[in-house]
DNA sequence: ATAGAATCCGACCAATCGGTTTGAAAATAG
DNA sequence: CTATTTTCAAACCGATTGGTCGGATTCTAT
């Protein structure tokens, strides 16, 4: 790995916790600057305008939670299961966060919604992918067995999201873990009654 | 009413849907000035920073909302009916927003829960308030035989918020009612299981 | 109608914003 | 070890930032 790509993922990995937390129009150049220990020549070399780094820095931050995912799904293979494993995702965020200042998608999904079409764009995409393997994860549990016929894909997939950001989003404002591990204990209780 | 007290509240009126949209700290002056129509020197013999006026639209905001609160739950009085008064703030809030950008305590929460102490402690006794109120809704609901007496009142305070927002923050996002209507199916359906 | 207070404009300020460029230093390939 | 990229620091740019202030203007109470 060259130089310059080393000190280039650097740059991303700073930006992205600078952003995440003070988020990304409040975060001037001169501020990424001395966190990243670089003159403003040395992060313009690796990326060509500020919106440019903020846009690499939400994939990097994005790509980091995709991990934490497969990670928690590998080998749980019973549809209950693997929804817990999505909460779960969640929980641990709070404990040991991938990136500082709560979650990145939901961030920038308000910061974004109304100022920022390119960025509002690929936060769609993140949540419209997180829906998608929790619809999939459903619409096989149905097939197998292993849930009611009648569970409302659709809806519970809404509802573990919107729950699970909103509890992220007041564990985060009261520094108290408590608002998440209520938020998970509901939503694991109410996944137990849609087994079959 | 004074001239300048009219004036005071158009601005505030202005600066609470610019900040809701854009954000604070992205919400220049100058914007401010040809939302308002007025001249710096015009808005500063309102306010003296830009601070102060951010902290007065939230709570210029905060304020309609809570006034919405009030006329939902006039009248009803079955634990259930007043609980789902809530849900039908927030549905509302999307079909006829008292402010424009999506719920301005939700975006204040994610805006300032690291950068800005000050309006950080305002969102806090904000949602604390609203815990309270449901709280209490639920412990009547209770005394009063309308609930069945196992309810978890705190875990469902925190559930009923953390849904909604972050229902609404999906709403807001694709651009689409759906998600805050689900979030509010599930919601009522989930409370009338709570039913003695 | 008019004096006095309340309101507002617009020029001005230092500081900082995001961004460009040049040349020297450091890393890499031969 | 040399030649050649790659990488970065630092000076510099015009534009814009939040904020101040003195005087002109507009209200309002008498």
């Amino acid at each position: 790995m060259r130089k310059g790509e080393r000190t280039r993922t650097m740059v991303l990995e700073k930006a992205a916790n600078l952003f995440n937390t003070k988020g990304y129009a409040a975060s001037s150049l001169s501020e990424i600057m001395t966190a990243t220990g670089l003159e403003k020549g040395g992060i313009y070399n690796h990326f060509k305008s500020k919106e440019a780094l903020g846009l690499e820095a939400f994939d990097f931050a994005v790509e980091k939670i995709m991990r934490r995912y497969e990670a928690s799904l590998a080998g749980k293979t019973h549809a209950l299961e693997r929804m817990k494993a999505v909460t779960e995702v969640f929980r641990e965020m709070m404990v040991n966060p991938v990136v500082r200042g709560g979650c990145p998608v939901m961030n920038a999904s308000i910061e974004a919604d109304d100022a920022n079409p390119t960025l509002r764009d690929r936060v769609r995409r993140v949540f419209t992918q997180w829906r998608t393997i929790m619809l999939g994860i459903l619409e096989k549990g149905v097939a197998r067995g292993e849930l009611r016929r009648d569970v409302n894909g659709e809806q519970l997939a809404t509802v573990m999201i919107a729950t699970l950001e909103g509890a992220v989003m007041l564990s985060r404002l009261y520094r108290d873990p408590a608002h998440i591990e209520r938020a998970v204990d509901f939503l694991v209780a109410h996944l137990e009654t849609l087994r079959a």
